[in-house]
DNA sequence: AAGTATATACGAATAATTTCGTATTACAAA
DNA sequence: TTTGTAATACGAAATTATTCGTATATACTT
């Protein structure tokens, strides 16, 4: 409801959510090294975008300790669902169907992912003929 | 096999592919009213980006007669085929599964939609057990 | 207490993208 | 041919995002 109160994030803000999501409530310097295990990235640099992400609101911190711990305050499944319709909207024009035919097209699926594929199917199908 | 010399294209240009795809070779002028459908975007702005594009070779153009006419240069499924990629992993973490559940959840699909994926969902099923 | 390591704050350089003003050229109409 | 309209070319301002240097403060170590 207020969720596009919410500023999209960056590429690297994203970056910084994900892992704030994977692993909870963390420093500067923690998010800086997970960032390192993918691509080199400057100490201040992660510090400045996580600055500039308090301002935006998409974190909070505990500062009580010099070491400041960050948390995000953006919840994962809404974030998601929010740039997911950007995406369908800008890429597919609007058409999430052609998007969900392409992604299954190409990526494997294990047997319980396509069982409960079926299952949202089939809840589908009585949605749409209620009788 | 060559499509990753392709750079990615930004938002803007991005915009601009989309109309080229639907409504085929275009003027400046034509992409402009397109555009401005949507939002507000003075002329000499799409020309710009538009001629940035055709030295990226995103766009290739026709300049027999004064008013130029510019084409993709780019195909429509690879492309998006590549966007969705990018954005499985920076924002599902490489879970297609994820996106794709996310994506159906949503959405409305018709019984043409519903078919055509229980058929995809079959081919896929079929591969896992060859027999 | 002095020295070292690590933290935050802040400003500013760099880069990438978008936007548009202005000059020039081509065409058409009068 | 003169005048008006519409097109391209070009450069540069404006915006947004990223990167990092430097100053300063805080804690730890010896």
């Amino acid at each position: 409801m207020s969720k596009s109160k919410m500023p999209k994030p960056t590429e690297s803000e994203l970056e910084v959510l994900q892992i704030l999501w994977e692993y909870g409530p963390s420093s500067v310097r923690q998010v800086n090294d997970h960032l390192n295990a993918t691509r080199e990235v400057g100490y201040t640099t992660t510090l400045k975008i996580m600055q500039i992400m308090l301002e935006k609101g998409q974190v909070v911190r505990d500062a009580a300790s010099r070491t400041h711990i960050y948390a995000s305050a953006m919840a994962e499944e809404e974030t998601r669902k929010k740039l997911l319709d950007q995406f369908v909207d800008k890429t597919f024009r609007g058409s999430a169907m052609k998007l969900v035919m392409q992604a299954l097209d190409k990526h494997q699926a294990s047997t319980e992912d396509l069982n409960e594929l079926k299952a949202l199917i089939q809840k589908m199908e009585d949605d749409q003929k209620p009788k």
